[in-house]
DNA sequence: GCATCATACTCAACAATCTGATTAGTCAGA
DNA sequence: TCTGACTAATCAGATTGTTGAGTATGATGC
C-alpha cells in the first residue's frame, strides 16, 4: 500500500492523466518512488474504486481521449492517515552494488565500464534535477523559496533525488579509479 | 534474479548458514541488497537444487544442527555472466520522502518527528559501518587498503552505504530544520 | 525459577512489482 | 512515403517480496 501513497502525493500538486502521472514517475517522483505505467494505471483504477481520487473524461480531437484524476477530500484523509503512520526504514537495492561486493575477484573490467556509464548517466540526471529545481524556486533563492514558497514538497524530495545522484556519481568514479588502479598495478608484478 | 547474485555475492567470502547470512544482510550486505531470512532459505534452497551452492550439515551439540553453504564454480560463472551484463538504474524508494512530498500541507508535525528519528537511526548506523571499515582494513589505512587489500569489495560497498547514511541524516535534519522555522514563521502571523 | 533472548529453520497466504505484448491515431523527419 | 517516436491506455502472467505464525533447544539475566 504505498504506491497508492506516492499516486495521491504525486496528484497533490493538480490534475494528471495516468499517462502524465507515468512521466513524472520518471522524473521528479522518481526521487521518491519508482513506478512502471501499467502499475500506474492499475492503481488510479483501485484509487477512484475507492474513492481516494476522482477521474474526468477529456475528450481530445487531434489526440486520444484522456482521463485526468484528483484527489477527494477521502483521499487527503487518507494521506493524513499516511503520514501519522510510522515508515520503515528506507534502504538501497541495486545491481550495481552486488557486482561491486565482487568487483575484486569477478568482472573487474565489466564493472568499471558500468560504474562509468553510471557516473555519466547520474551526471545527467543531475542536470535535469538543477533545471527542476531552479524553474519550482522561480526567481528566489534557495533559502527565501524554502521559507516563503507556496509548495515547497516536490522541492525537497527534489534534493533528496539530488544529493543521492552526486554522491552515487562520487562513489561510482572513485571505485572505477581504485578498480582500475589495482589492475595496473596487477598488471606492472 | 537479482537476490540470487546478492546470495551468492555474500556468499563469496566464506561458508555461511542460513542464519549468519540473514545477519549479514541486516548489516554489511544490506548496503546493497535487503531481505528477510525467509526469502534467505528459500533462494539457498534454490541455489542449491540449480548447483549454484553446495550445502553441507554440520552437527551440533548445544545448538540447532545446520547447513553451511558454499559458492560451486557453476555459481561463480553465474555470477561473472551477472556481472557482464547491463544493470538496471538504481532508484529511492521511501515512504518518508513520500510524507515530506506532501509535508507542507499534510501531517507536518508527524513528519517532522519522523525525520528527526530518521537521522538518529542513520546517526547508529553510521557508527556501525564506520567500525566495519575499521575492522575491514585493519590496520591499514584506507588508501593503501584500497590499493593492497585482498577483499576489497565489501569495503568498496559499505563505503556506498556509509555515504548514503550520512547525506540521508544530513538531508533529513536539515528537511526537519526548514518545515520547523516555516511552522514557526506560520505561528507568528 | 521464570522470562526472554539467541540459534536454526520452515510453511502458507498474500500483496506488490515487473515483463512483455497489444491497440490505434498523430506528427516529424529522411 | 515510410519509419519511428509520441500520446493514451489495457491485459495477462510471472516473479518477488512481505506478513505472520510455528518448531525446538540452550543460554542468559533478574
Amino acid at each position: 500500500m504505498a504506491l497508492r501513497h506516492a499516486v495521491l502525493a504525486a496528484l497533490l500538486d493538480g490534475e494528471y492523466s495516468g499517462y502524465q502521472l507515468a512521466k513524472a514517475f520518471d522524473i521528479g517522483v522518481a526521487n521518491f518512488w519508482h513506478a512502471l505505467p501499467q502499475q500506474l494505471y492499475a492503481e488510479l483504477a483501485k484509487l477512484e474504486k475507492d474513492g481516494l481520487v476522482a477521474g474526468r473524461q477529456v475528450v481530445q480531437e487531434t489526440r486520444p481521449n484522456k482521463r485526468l484524476f484528483r484527489v477527494t477530500a477521502a483521499g487527503r484523509a487518507e494521506l493524513e492517515n499516511f503520514a501519522a503512520a510510522a515508515s520503515k526504514p528506507s534502504f538501497i537495492r541495486d545491481d550495481l552494488l552486488v557486482k561491486v561486493q565482487t568487483a575484486d575477484r569477478i568482472g573487474t573490467a565489466s564493472v568499471i565500464e558500468q560504474l562509468e556509464e553510471r557516473a555519466s548517466a547520474a551526471d545527467a540526471k543531475i542536470e535535469l534535477l538543477g533545471a527542476l529545481l531552479r524553474q519550482l524556486r522561480g526567481d528566489a533563492d534557495e533559502e527565501e523559496f524554502l521559507l516563503d514558497g507556496e509548495r515547497i514538497g516536490p522541492y525537497l524530495t527534489c534534493l533528496r533525488g539530488l544529493a543521492f545522484e552526486g554522491e552515487h556519481r562520487d562513489w561510482c568514479r572513485r571505485i572505477a579509479a581504485v578498480l582500475k588502479e589495482r589492475l595496473a598495478i596487477r598488471a606492472e608484478r
